[in-house]
DNA sequence: AAATATTTTAACCATTTAGTTGAAATATTT
DNA sequence: AAATATTTCAACTAAATGGTTAAAATATTT
């Protein structure tokens, strides 16, 4: 094989990736993602046996990317205020180059949440305890308000991934184009922080 | 007919909602629907003529039901903490009985924002200008920070949804059982409201 | 009672779609 | 060069699914 070049499994899978996240399992169609591959329908088969089992490594690796980026920053040991700032840079880092994950992978979860809890268990993924501690802590200190943890780490969530989720939404609702929307979720980025620091009431070290 | 039971149209749209906003558009499957009305399948075509056809009256019913929740309060003439309030209190109110809206709505309209756009063309939807307008005051007179009203509605929606959306998500990563999911979201209506004029650092009249 | 509308049943058709096959062509490895 | 692996092609099967039909049964309206 030459290494310039990927090799037709990769291909494939790439494909996949693409056509499962435009359209869903249910909405997506063998022959689009040989397409979107450009190869043969036979080809699919030969590597991943069936849509199923194509499907399932997609999702795999879709989660697999999506969870570390914020499970990542939530264990560090640093300030609550540069975490959280952390947070949204590496979720707008990550989203701009793949804005229809949250889309995908929270519908998919919904659609099956069976294989999400069976995903977990086999993974390292666990309830952030250094997150929810630190949280703890900053209201013991009395430097933020008294919050859930868990309602926090929602909310934060929620800010950033909710526009790259109702895209079409919010395009309609302001009369946004392409253009328009994309200025948008630059101006949200800058806007979050402080939004987020000053509904807690944080107060710096 | 007897004016205690729905007639059969009605009975047959109601299933279609449920199974649509379950399944999904290319999810759903026509026998599932007839089942779910407890009729058979000759029906749905009798009624409907086909899945389209039904899929877009169910589709247009949700977006119908959807968007005066926010919008109706967006309009009114009150104070503008009042109103975040009002926001809460009507889509909790809403999203109790519908907690499937959101995720199927967004989906959808992602799936085909042409779709969109011709409703909210034949529709009164509109920018909100009255709670832009509003906004833009409250910073002229100093009584919240600099915030485009964009940001600020997208957020306050973003928190209010985003929990209905990415139910099992939120299960998984906090290990909630349905009924710790309840109490999260129970306590989430209280934290909201002042998580909000927080963040923009609302100074009551 | 007669006419009309609704509902069931069950078989059926047409299309889409996942998946298969086998032969030929091409590339890669040994 | 021989053997093996990859790829294309085109036709194909099997199953799922949307949609149709017609006849009979039941309910409703006139």
């Amino acid at each position: 094989m030459n290494a310039e070049e990927k090799d037709t499994e990769e291909l494939i899978f790439e494909a996949a990736c693409r056509v499962f996240q435009r359209k869903g399992y249910a909405g997506a169609r063998m022959q689009e993602i040989a397409d979107e591959a450009d190869i043969n329908k036979s080809m699919l088969h030969y590597y991943y046996r069936s849509k199923d089992k194509l499907f399932k490594k997609v999702y795999q690796r879709e989660i697999a990317r999506f969870f570390p980026v914020i499970f990542g920053v939530l264990d560090s040991d640093i300030p609550l205020d540069e975490k959280i700032e952390q947070l949204i840079e590496a979720y707008y880092g990550f989203l701009s180059d793949n804005p229809k994950i949250p889309q995908f992978v929270i519908y998919e979860m919904n659609q099956n949440p069976e294989r999400l809890r069976k995903f977990i268990q086999e993974s390292n993924i666990h309830p952030p305890r250094n997150f929810h501690n630190q949280v703890k802590q900053e209201i013991k200190a009395g430097r933020m308000n008294k919050i859930a943890p868990e309602q926090l780490l929602t909310s934060i969530v929620a800010l950033i991934l909710f526009p790259f989720m109702a895209e079409t939404m919010i395009q309609g609702i302001f009369s946004l184009d392409e253009k328009g929307y994309r200025t948008f979720l630059g101006e949200r980025k800058e806007f979050l922080l402080d939004f987020i620091l000053n509904g807690i009431n944080y107060k710096r070290q």
